[in-house]
RNA sequence: GGUGGGGUGACCGAGUGGCUAAUGGUAGCAGACUGUAAAUCUGCCGGGCUUUGCCCUACGUAGGUUCGAAUCCUACCCCCACCA
């Protein structure tokens, strides 16, 4: 369980396979966003259709609704939502980022006023390893403390610094937890889901939810190399670990920023887990992260973009709403095997948003999973091939930049 | 036929003497979005130009009053309501 088997290299470039509790995640690969335990507008058979092998979801979004309690008692994340495959959480540390108006953090933790009905939560370390543990994903992300891409580099050095030190609170939390379900303390209530049907036919865990769940520990720093380095380090230290998160990025920062941190890690980084970069993202990011190293990426911009009506194509992007589309009978991406590029044209796709009807925003947004996972399968299959250097500089020249 | 109300930019609809190329909204057009407070947000939206500004055309039509009119007056055309 959590083993990675690195199986081609090519530079920096990696191909593998990812074992975890409900199957195997194929790297390079994309993760659709599903932070409220669904990947927004579209079903998990759909998004099972997407070729998607593992999908997140968020601790503080489903804290506050239904409440991790909810979850597990339905019988965890996988029979809450019937995707039977892996799934992440992260750990509610981008929020500290993302919610900055209602929070205020401290040593101890985050407080969030939350967003929903004002009510005041706080989140530490050890409350996202329990919430983590009772949605039950195949990896919870450890708490960290999240800085601006502009953050000067004592800010970011703060954040790292106390991102360290969350880090050690989550492993204890985490080991006690998992330690406290091996006596079988927890979780009958797992056991009564399954026996009264609740799990779906296509929900078939390989094990029970909950039993059995990495922590994934998140490097910070900002775009300051030296704190990038020692957080892997201080990291590194601090225990072995099945798979390391790099966070902090895509906050604002410029591109080659990005790019110099990922290469400022990629010598430093072990070469025997996954490397996952967090938030990433657009179709060229996730070339360019391939090219540095990166195996695992998430972005909510496939389905965010997808409902606000832009499109990714192997040439760029298109806005579907344009009027360029009107009466168009030609598919949205002739060279994309997606329901909604295998089935309707460019024409009524616009007149879909035109309208305003639900569909539409589903259907990009189904295009748009498709078009990253894609893209983590092709490259995948160059990488295997040893062909990656050649055919993603090719890629990206065709994709132009835009909407990079 | 009579009385009353009304005709404003693609549409709806404010505006009752100068701050009005004309508030709002809709439609239209363009752009943004990266571990989701987002089916959201931003910009443009009479025409032209040598575009921090200038010129033309515009508030049913035609005249008039006034330094100045979408706004006041007159006539006409059209629409609506009620009465005959």
């Amino acid at each position: 369980m959590f083993e990675f088997r690195l199986e081609a290299t090519e530079g920096a470039a990696r191909a593998g396979t990812l074992t975890l509790p409900h199957g195997e995640v194929r790297t390079p690969a994309f993760m659709p966003v599903g932070t409220h335990g669904v990947v927004r507008g579209l079903g998990a058979r759909e998004v099972e259709r997407t070729g998607a092998q593992i999908i997140l979801a968020n601790t503080y979004h489903l804290h506050l609704r239904p409440g991790e309690d909810v979850v597990s008692g339905m019988g965890g994340l996988h029979a809450f939502t019937t995707w039977p495959r892996p799934m992440l959480t992260d750990s509610g540390g981008f929020q500290v980022f993302s919610l900055e108006g209602l929070r205020r953090i401290s040593e101890e933790g985050v407080q969030f006023q939350s967003h929903v009905d004002g009510t005041t939560r706080t989140l530490t370390p050890e409350r996202s390893m329990e919430i983590q543990r009772a949605l039950g994903a195949d990896i919870a992300m450890a708490f960290d403390h999240v800085v601006p891409g502009q953050a000067s580099h004592e800010l970011a050095c703060e954040g790292m610094e106390r991102t360290l030190r969350w880090l050690e609170r989550c492993r204890i939390a985490h080991e006690a937890l998992a330690d406290g379900q091996a006596d079988g303390r927890t979780d009958g209530r797992t056991e009564a889901a399954h026996r009264r049907g609740v799990l779906s036919l296509s929900v078939r865990p390989s094990v029970r939810p909950s039993a059995c769940q990495a922590l994934w520990p998140i490097l910070q720093g900002g775009t300051h190399p030296d704190l990038r380095r020692r957080s892997l380090e201080g990291t590194l230290e601090r225990g072995s670990w099945t798979g390391i998160a790099i966070g902090g990025l895509s906050v604002g920062e410029p591109k080659p920023v990005m790019h110099g941190v990922l290469e400022t890690l990629e010598p430093a980084l072990p070469r025997d887990v996954p490397r996952y970069l967090m938030g990433v993202g657009f179709p060229a990011d996730l070339l360019e992260g391939i090219a540095r190293g990166v195996d695992l990426f998430d972005c909510v911009a496939a389905t965010r973009n997808g409902r606000h009506g832009t499109a990714w194509l192997p040439t760029g992007r298109i806005n579907v709403r344009g009027a360029a589309l009107k009466g168009s009978t030609e598919p949205l991406d002739p060279e994309c095997d997606c329901e909604t590029c295998t089935t309707y044209p460019r024409g009524y796709l616009r007149h879909l948003f035109v309208v305003e009807d639900m569909l539409g925003l589903r259907l990009v947004s189904l295009h748009n999973v498709r078009f990253l996972v894609r893209l983590g399968e092709q490259a995948r299959a160059h990488i295997l091939a040893g062909t990656f250097d050649g055919w993603s500089r090719e890629w990206l020249r065709r994709h132009h930049g835009r909407g990079t």
